[in-house]
Parts: structure tokens; sequence; C-alpha cells
DNA sequence: CAGTATCCTAGATGATACTG
DNA sequence: CAGTATCATCTAGGATACTG
């Protein structure tokens, strides 16, 4: 069969698609929504985002780079200094993941309970 | 507030952590986004949500409805008719992920760009 | 401090065939 | 039509150790 188009064209079924693509995975939407409350070193980041390693951490955010969503800035100091921060791209972004934040804090009961079971039938 | 159950207690570090542990997954925000639009039939669906399996959506369905956000009305006909709609909280839900639709919908352009870029250093 | 480099596994996803 | 049941795959994610 042919081949179809180099590009591809992914053809997103919707907004929404698109949208997944890029945030899908455990840490990005974390990532992002945590940086929308200003720049931040790389040791900060990693303890505010509870329970990411070393490798994903990094992994995510030269991925977030290269989607033009958080701008990276080396100090080129010794010791190390480099901080990031988000696009214009990544703040908009970050407003549209505002309401997923207040969903879950205003169903945080439910989701804990849904989660807890999750456990249980899991074992 | 003190912690309810100390064995799991999953203390999320955020509303959106919470989120994410819902609908996390390749499939359960279309799933939910599509719904929105109304209720509908399982075949429906299926062609609705592109790509998915069977093994997928009734997985996910089955894990919506165990969480509360959707509910399956099986009509016991023969043959079979069965749909889906979702529940208030569902629909809360699908609000919540609307601004991600219209974030793509923005972004599209820029989006496919970026899935471009990662099929070349892929390959 | 801010990363790299390996190795490895669980769970998420996919393909295919079958059924009431 | 609306699912089940298996088997195969794949890759996101984690553990650990090391470095400029």
């Amino acid at each position: 069969m042919a081949d179809i188009e180099p590009t591809s064209a992914p053809a997103f079924t919707c907004g929404l698609d698109a949208t997944l693509r890029i945030i899908a995975g455990k840490w990005k939407p974390l990532i992002v929504y945590f940086l929308a409350q200003g720049p931040c070193r790389y040791g900060e980041l990693r303890r505010a985002v509870r329970g990411v390693s070393d490798k994903m951490l990094i992994q995510q955010l030269k991925e977030l780079e290269a989607e033009g969503i958080v701008r990276r800035t080396d100090h080129k100091e010794v010791p190390p200094r480099v901080d990031y921060t988000l696009t214009p791209l990544g703040h908009s972004l970050a407003e549209a993941l505002a309401p997923l934040c207040v969903w879950g804090s205003d169903n945080m009961a439910a989701v804990a309970r849904v989660l807890a079971e999750r456990e249980t039938w899991s074992r």
C-alpha cells in the first residue's frame, strides 16, 4: 500500500485530541501548571512536582521546550543555575488547564473514593 | 484537615493531580467530551472516537461508569441496544475539558508541527 | 546543582477471534 | 449490536548509579 503523506496529517478528531497529544503523560500538566505560578529553577520544580524522577522531569521539560511551551534559561554559572519559564503559548495552555484543577479540587473527595475502590479490586 | 485514611491517602498535590488520576489515558477525555454532545449508543461512540478498539472502549466506559462519570442504560432489547450518558458529574468534567478543546483548535497548526518533528527524530 | 546514562518492569494499548 | 476473551506488544515510567 502506498505511503501516506510524510507529514501524515494526523487529522485530529477535534481540538481536544490535538491538545492531548501535547500534554499526554503523567507529568506534563503538572509541570505546566506549576510553572504558571512563576519561573523556577530545576531543583525547585523537582521538589514541587512530587514523585517525579530526574529522568522524567528532564525528559518532559525537553519535550515541552521543543513544543514551545517552556523556555529554558541557563545562566552559565558555577554551580549551575538554570530556570524554566512558560512561554506565552505555555501560559495559554496553563489557563486552559485551570478548570481541571478546579474540578479536581471540587470533587477531590469523590476522586479519592474512586481511587480507593480501584485499589480494592486490584488486590 | 486531618488524614481520613491512614492506609492509602493519595494526598494529591493539587486539584489538577486529582483530575488527572481520573481521566488519565488516551481515550477517556475523548469519550467524555463526545458524550457531552448528547447520549449515544455503543456503536456510535465507537465510530466517533476514531481508532479505539472494542476492548479499550468497553474498558474505559466501565471505569468511567464506576467513577460516576457515565451512566450505562441497557434497553434489554434484541438486538441489543445500550446507550451511554454523562452523569451530572460527567457534565461538569466535560465543561472543565472544554478549554483544552478550544486551546487545541486555536493551536492546531503548532501542534501538528510539533508532532511532525517528533516523527522526524524518532525515525 | 543540574543534569546523563543504563537497565528493567508494569500496565496501558493493540490485533484478532469469538458470542448471546 | 454490543460486547468477551486471548495473546502480543510497546513504551511510559521507575530505580539506580554516575558526572561536569
